[in-house]
DNA sequence: ATGGTTGCCTCGCAA
């Protein structure tokens, strides 16, 4: 079972790119971030007829997740348990083919000395409770998302001008680290244990043409599902499409 | 270089 993360900056300007990167990589699951549109406006009929059933979770201009899944996704969950007053749309979780899997996108928290930060750390403390107890339910989990989370210094092209980054604060990477401490594993460290490699590069400032790049986006697998990592990678040539997206997406295959 | 780019749908905000 391959599943593939991909913040795609909103999924109308990007349908193209999308349906083109769907024919090629062919995952079972496809977990989508920053959909930039309400559920009603999501282009479903494309992926439909691609095989894929469609849930979006949106809201107007901002945000927004999705996932599609070729076998049908069952006991829905739209939003990150925790906080019924939070009403950004950054997160959708289902079970697919016995996998439960949830499509994340997590705050950026930028500028650090606004109220982006303290909802960032919170939205985090909320996810590490889910994901405690997922954990407890004993079946393969795959978290999967924008996480805005550099978690070591390798992950990013230049650590130094980062280092006051909401992505990169130790606070921020503490919080990532009590997530993947309660036993997940990161499935692209876990198959590539030393390679330099990014999963999103700035538009500006020629980030992409000099590969100055950072690794925020990320598959988080519960025991069970770690157990069966086959295969993950990022699909890097998908950044350098015309109206690329500023990410890439990330993989991973699971045993059956 | 307090720069640079993209997408929202407005002329600023978010990333």
């Amino acid at each position: 079972m391959k599943i593939a993360t991909w913040n795609v900056n909103s999924i109308k300007a990007r349908l193209p790119n999308v349906l083109e990167w769907l024919k090629e990589a062919d995952p079972d699951v496809a977990l989508l971030q920053e959909i930039k549109c309400q559920a009603v406006d999501f282009p479903a009929m494309e992926f439909q007829s691609m095989g894929y059933q469609v849930h979006a979770v949106g809201q107007k201009s901002y945000n927004g997740v999705a996932l599609l899944s070729k076998q049908p996704a069952s006991d829905v969950i739209e939003g990150l348990p925790g906080d019924v007053s939070d009403e950004q749309a950054r997160y959708v979780e289902a079970t697919v083919g016995g996998v439960r899997v949830a499509s994340i996108y997590l705050p950026n928290g930028n500028p650090v000395d606004s109220e982006k930060y303290p909802y960032k750390l919170g939205w985090m403390k909320r996810l590490k409770a889910h994901a405690a107890l997922l954990l407890a339910s004993e079946q393969p989990v795959v978290l999967a998302g924008d996480y805005n989370v550099i978690p070591e210094p390798r992950d990013c092209y230049d650590p130094v001008a980062w280092a006051g980054d909401a992505l990169f604060l130790p606070e921020t990477r503490r919080h990532f680290r009590e997530i993947v401490n309660l036993g997940y594993t990161d499935a692209f460290r876990a198959i590539n244990p030393q390679r330099v490699a990014y999963s999103f590069w700035d538009y500006q400032a020629g980030r992409w043409p000099r590969d100055e790049g950072i690794r925020i986006d990320h598959l988080l697998l519960s025991p069970q599902a770690a157990d069966r990592l086959r295969d993950a990678g990022i699909d890097k040539h998908v950044r350098g499409r015309e109206k690329a997206s500023d990410h890439t997406p990330v993989w991973c295959v699971l045993d059956s």
